[in-house]
DNA sequence: TTACGGAGTGCTGAG
DNA sequence: CACTCCGTAA
């Protein structure tokens, strides 16, 4: 996303060339040129291919390619596409072309055009935790309470504000009852100090492009001149105000092309509004429609068994993703007594796929399990190679997941990559030192000041700490005036104040550094004159670790040296606000992936792992009360199973444990019962009737030799994961799990001592998943599960608005508000 | 002012 | 279990 260049001269570029490689409507896709397009893409088929290709066909046709704009999900995205782009046109050409997210193409306008909307150059863009400071000191100006007025749920509040594009004032109007008032009122607030902060959070970027193209037709007539062709990936994930910024810029030309899936949206929560693919061909009448079906990625028996969760669906947009790969392997299903050994499944599943004698013979054997077809070979990409542990993906849908996943992992020696997590650039150590870069760039930054005011240790607590804030409110200044001031503030101690005039020296003299020196030594400067090296280097481990942390984030602001100061720290700091988990990812061929469902969008591997497909986890416990979000959960499944090329391996527990406590019985997914029989193999689990209509009778190998299935035994000399939490596993006939101790409708017992204990209780439990509570403080929910814990009923409830939480029977008064 | 330990609490998802 | 918050002691 360099600034454009004067066009010049390219290879001329053949437009037959271009359609060569693609299908029909790929071809129609990328052949249309003037006019709203709507592209119906399925997954996996080819649909980075048709933007690229459709750039390539729009420079080839004599579009000067910095009239176009390309806008995707993820900065990685981004980057692909620019790639490819490249390898058609040229880089050159292509370094003329906008490609982008949303977000930071948005940020770029507002650095140009922001001051007209006042903010500064220096803009800081802030990220959620930073958010979550603004809202509490929010609240503390407004003397609330931050228990009644829980920050999360504010921010959530503001976010939704945000995304219908209402400011303050109307989401005051349209306020209904005293909670959402008041929520108008912070928002108001935190709005107030972000413009004190000149900061701008996610949501900002957006809505400020689109007031200021609202308020400002010379400077939208402006941009609507320079892009006169725009492409938008992923459009099902686009919220309100990234629809309206399409509409805005595409208003005069028409030439919007848009490309996604309905039955991949799985953003809504952050505000993706489905309506705008739904309604596209409303919005624009004249819209050209293709729909691209031809599957590119999976076999027809992933691409079969995807379709039977997403076909019903209400009122999706009518479509079925067919291959000429052949049928391939069947959909393995994995049922585990626990999540240990659902871990250990798929661990030893990944060591025999990738052991040394498949790889010898590659993996097509793997393949070809329903004999009546022919081997999926795949030449194309050239996925019959030897299968690489970087081929493998494990994905769940809550991050607290992997944690199992990776301790099976290391067991197993299996090298992997976690996706998301603990991000780099969340680490303390790296917050602060971000924190000083900023400052440097910005010293109204008031949540960057208040969190490095006194880190490392100098001297400026909470006391004085108040006294600067008391001193800024009163006077409507910001805290680094405060700071600055301090020398003449009778209130504070002379012992505060020349603390604080040390620390205003620090930051004048990094301000200095960041005006004229290169990104990296700015951040060299922080770490050094902060202090935060020498309290780093104290000799501990711990302390080592985080020191190259700051090191590799030294090294990575020295990427941004080419670019002039101050821009070079500019870029530095807005990348490293809008990075997303997804770019974290590199691809390494000798690690297996480990990733949340979310975030593996767009992303494929041959072989996929699905953990915890369970009621309660996918679907996620807040959805089970609302058809909507549980239709989501159902997109996410799909999206989930989407992924895997060849090989898709489905895995539920029937215990599961809660953040620390033991492990209660969960039911499988509701979405493993829409798979269709013929499509499946099904492994681990009781056999037998077990409640499950779609378990086979049995063993797991078909005895055809090619899948040399070896479920069920545990591998021998390696000692069973968490032994005393699962059942006698080298004991059972071929199968896991015999018949566990557990009586019907009861609570899980561990298969330990306790056992007897608990299998003494009393049966009847008030309460069961699925029923709708109301708890007189949480409001109403719906039971998760309960068990019996130490003679009392232990009910585990989702709240809307208020999680997921464990309360014991006797004393929540629980409230049942429907059904049985 | 800081360091420590115990208590309390929370797990969607993410630019 | 893993984090943050809070009170207390140094």
């Amino acid at each position: 996303m360099s600034p454009p260049k004067a066009p010049t001269a390219r290879p001329q570029l053949d437009p037959d060339e271009i359609l060569a490689a693609l299908n029909p409507p790929q071809q129609e896709a990328v052949r249309h040129v003037d006019g709203p397009l709507l592209i119906l893409a399925g997954a996996g088929s080819g649909k980075t291919r048709v933007l690229a290709h459709r750039v390539a066909h729009l420079v080839a046709s004599g579009v000067p390619p910095y009239q176009i704009v390309a806008v995707t999900f993820t900065n990685k995205a981004a980057g692909e596409m620019r790639d490819r782009i490249a390898g058609l046109i040229g880089a050159q050409a292509t370094r003329e072309a906008t490609i982008g997210t949303f977000h930071a193409i948005c940020a770029r306008i507002l650095r140009r055009e922001g001051e007209r909307t006042g903010l500064t150059r220096n803009f800081t863009i802030y990220d959620r935790a930073d958010q979550l400071a603004v809202i509490k000191e929010s609240l503390r100006r407004l003397d609330l309470d931050d228990k009644r007025f829980a920050p999360a749920a504010l921010l959530v509040f503001i976010g939704q504000r945000k995304d219908e594009l209402a400011d303050p004032a109307t989401a005051m109007r349209q306020a209904t009852g005293f909670w959402e008032e008041t929520g108008a009122r912070v928002y108001e607030a935190y709005q107030r100090q972000l413009a004190e902060s000149d900061a701008v959070d996610f949501d900002d970027l957006l809505l400020r492009v689109v007031l200021l193209f609202e308020q400002h037709p010379d400077v939208l007539a402006r941009y609507q001149r320079r892009w006169t062709y725009l492409l938008v990936d992923e459009y099902q994930d686009t919220n309100r105000a990234q629809y309206r910024l399409c509409r805005l810029l595409a208003a005069v030309h028409h030439n919007l092309a848009v490309v996604g899936d309905d039955d991949q949206s799985i953003y809504s929560w952050r505000g993706a509004d489905l309506r705008n693919i739904l309604d596209f061909e409303r919005d624009w009448p004249d819209a050209t429609v293709v729909k691209l079906e031809q599957n590119y990625r999976s076999t027809q028996t992933i691409l079969d068994a995807a379709h039977a969760i997403v076909s019903r669906l209400a009122g999706r947009k009518d479509k079925r993703l067919w291959t000429d790969r052949g049928a391939g392997a069947a959909v393995s299903i994995f049922d585990a007594y626990n999540e240990y050994e659902e871990a250990e499944f798929v661990a030893r599943q990944v060591e025999r796929l990738a052991s040394s004698a498949d790889r010898r013979r590659g993996w097509a054997g793997l393949l070809t399990r329903r004999a009546d077809d022919a081997p999926a070979a795949d030449a194309a990409d050239g996925a019959s190679g030897p299968l690489r542990f970087g081929d493998i993906a494990v994905a769940y849908r809550v991050n607290a997941q992997s944690r199992v996943l990776e301790e099976a992992f290391m067991r197993f020696g299996i090298p992997y990559q976690l996706v998301g997590g603990v991000r780099f650039y969340e680490r303390r150590e790296v917050k602060d030192a971000l924190a000083y870069a900023r400052l440097a760039r910005n010293p109204a930054d008031r949540v960057a000041l208040e969190r490095v005011i006194n880190v490392p240790a100098r001297g400026i607590g909470d006391k004085t700490v108040s006294e600067l804030r008391a001193w800024a409110d009163g006077r409507d200044a910001t805290l680094w005036a405060a700071v600055e001031a301090a020398t003449e503030n009778a209130n504070l101690a002379t012992r505060s104040r020349a603390a604080l005039a040390g620390f205003a020296e620090l930051i004048r003299g990094l301000v200095t550094v960041a005006a004229g020196e290169p990104a990296s030594s700015v951040l060299e400067a922080c770490l050094e004159r902060s202090g935060l090296r020498a309290a780093l280097e104290d000799g501990s481990e711990e302390g080592e670790e985080r020191w190259a942390n700051l090191v590799e984030l030294r090294n990575h602001a020295a990427e941004f040296d080419e670019v002039a100061a101050p821009e070079g720290l500019a870029r530095f700091l807005e990348e490293v606000a809008l990075v997303s988990d997804q770019d974290t990812l590199e691809e390494r061929p000798d690690r297996v992936t480990l990733i949340t469902l979310h975030a593996a969008k767009g992303l494929e591997f041959p072989i996929v792992f699905m953990v915890g497909l369970e009621e309660g986890l996918l679907p996620y416990a807040r959805a089970l009360d609302d058809e909507r979000e549980l239709e989501e959960e159902r997109r996410l499944t799909y999206v989930g199973m989407t992924r895997a090329k060849d090989r898709l391996f489905l895995v539920h527990a029937r215990h599961r444990s809660a953040w620390g406590s033991g492990g209660v019985e969960v039911e499988p997914s509701r979405f493993l019962a829409d798979l269709p029989e013929d499509l499946l193999e099904v492994g681990g689990g009781r056999r037998g009737p077990s409640g499950l209509g779609w378990v086979r009778d049995g063993g797991t190998d078909d005895g055809s030799g090619t899948t040399p299935t070896v479920w069920g035994r545990i591998r021998p000399g390696l000692e069973p994961l968490r032994p005393e939490r699962l059942p006698d596993l080298d004991l059972g006939s071929g199968t896991f799990g015999r018949t566990i101790p557990v009586a019907s409708g009861e609570a899980a017992t561990e298969a330990t001592g306790e056992a007897a204990a608990a299998e003494a209780t009393p049966p009847e439990l008030a309460w069961r998943a699925g029923d709708k509570v109301r708890h007189r403080r949480f409001g109403d929910g719906i039971v998760v599960t309960s068990q019996w814990v130490s003679g009392d009923e232990e009910v585990t409830v989702a709240f809307a608005g208020h999680g997921v939480r464990r309360l014991v029977g006797s004393y929540a008064g629980l409230e049942r508000i429907d059904g049985r």
